[in-house]
DNA sequence: GGGTTTTAAGCTTTGTTTCAGGTTCGCTGG
DNA sequence: CCAGCGAACCTGAAACAAAGCTTAAAACCC
């Protein structure tokens, strides 16, 4: 797998490559947008990790004359967190995917891999971590051969939990987003669905992990 | 930290207002948008949060005139759920970020903190002292390859001694910043926290020491 | 009536506090 | 200068408190 890195901060740009030689991933850095189209160009590679500032150029702009070129490489796009409207014109601009600074280095894996396999599914069809997958329709729960049914509350909080990878849930999100911000749900009941979905996923055999970081939230882990 | 909130809902305000209070923000709160506009005006916050929905004048027009009067204050939008329009309108007009109700707590205050923390600050979430790392999100303790969970209150010790790299800190300090002001803990208790912090340095095989200065208090120290 | 959601209760695990005995440090008076 | 003393500090064990888990049963909702 080959991975380019178009960053032009020095630490951070070393950070990802390392994340990556660590997965073992084969990795090139550039750093500005004026290498990062060139090298993009050849083709050579599975994914662009892709910078928005950048000198020289863009993000956006590399990956508008990327797609203009009809180079179909996927790019993961980064952005600062704060910078909301980079979402939509990145999106816009044809980049697959996209992601906040800072971020996990388990979610840059987790974005980088559902990026290098989905070439050419449906996005937003199924989400995906580690074994598992989440049927979207039909709220199963699918590993491998075997796949079970989930509740709507039990596939609500599967689903936040899946996008966020690697990243802590605290209860109160959880609470928010699934019962709505002004209700009156206990944390016990989200501990219930836990309960459930955990005895869910190892129904299925997954290796997933749904651990518990007491007083923080809830987070999915890859059991190695 | 001085925030200002516009907002009509009074429970929704009084919502947001607590949240904050409880991360020691001070906290004022009107309820239109004409108010909103002449508090925000005078340059007294750190930053506004404005809901889009206010009697009298609408969160964009707030905006726009506080813009235009030159005041530089970051504002965070609120907005309805699915109001996509607002997203593009609300950016337009002048917000610095936005986010749709309902909300979890815990987005409210990263994405303030994100608004008024300066430019250039950490990039991941971690704090970092000579060869340990400290994970903002998960509350690990990290070195090399080891990491340990901490608990709460080890971990609050932990980023306070490493916010202050090299100084010295109090364990009035600790006490005040990691009870509360009022608390009726006693020094010994800080002590025992000391000491699980120093096993689980060791543990990860960090050099670094918490020496200690008798009569004064603690500091981090990277071991030569 | 069957599946889903909520509630409640007892239980397990983990984090927190307290206590007691031991150690270190710095001061003081001989 | 140094022995001895007390205050400050360290640390392990035990008691305690809180957070989370699990399960069963009740309530809910087509």
């Amino acid at each position: 797998m080959y991975v380019l890195i178009v960053e032009d901060d020095l630490r951070l740009a070393d950070a990802v490559a390392q994340i990556l030689r660590n997965n073992d991933y084969q990795v090139d850095v550039v750093h500005d947008g004026a290498d990062g189209l060139a090298y993009a160009e050849t083709g050579n590679y599975d994914a662009v990790v892709l910078d928005v500032m950048l000198p020289k150029m863009n993000g956006f702009d590399v990956v508008a004359e990327l797609r203009r070129r009809k180079v179909a490489t996927p790019v993961l796009m980064l952005t600062a967190r704060d910078a909301l409207g980079d979402k939509v014109g990145g999106l816009d601009s044809g980049a697959d995917d996209y992601m906040t600074k800072p971020f996990a280095p388990a979610e840059l894996m987790a974005r980088l891999r559902s990026l290098t396999r989905r070439q050419g599914e449906v996005l937003f069809e199924t989400a995906e971590y580690g074994d598992v997958k989440l049927d979207l329709d039909s709220c199963d729960l699918i590993c491998g051969e075997k796949s079970i049914h989930l509740g709507y509350k039990e596939f609500s909080i599967a689903k936040i939990l899946m996008a966020n990878p690697g990243r802590v849930v605290s209860k109160e999100t959880l609470i928010e987003k699934v019962w709505g911000y002004d209700s009156e749900v206990e944390d016990n009941n989200v501990e219930a669905y836990i309960s459930f979905l955990r005895k869910k996923f190892d129904f299925v055999g997954s290796k997933v992990k749904i651990t518990t970081l007491r007083k923080v939230g809830y987070r999915l882990d890859e059991g190695e």
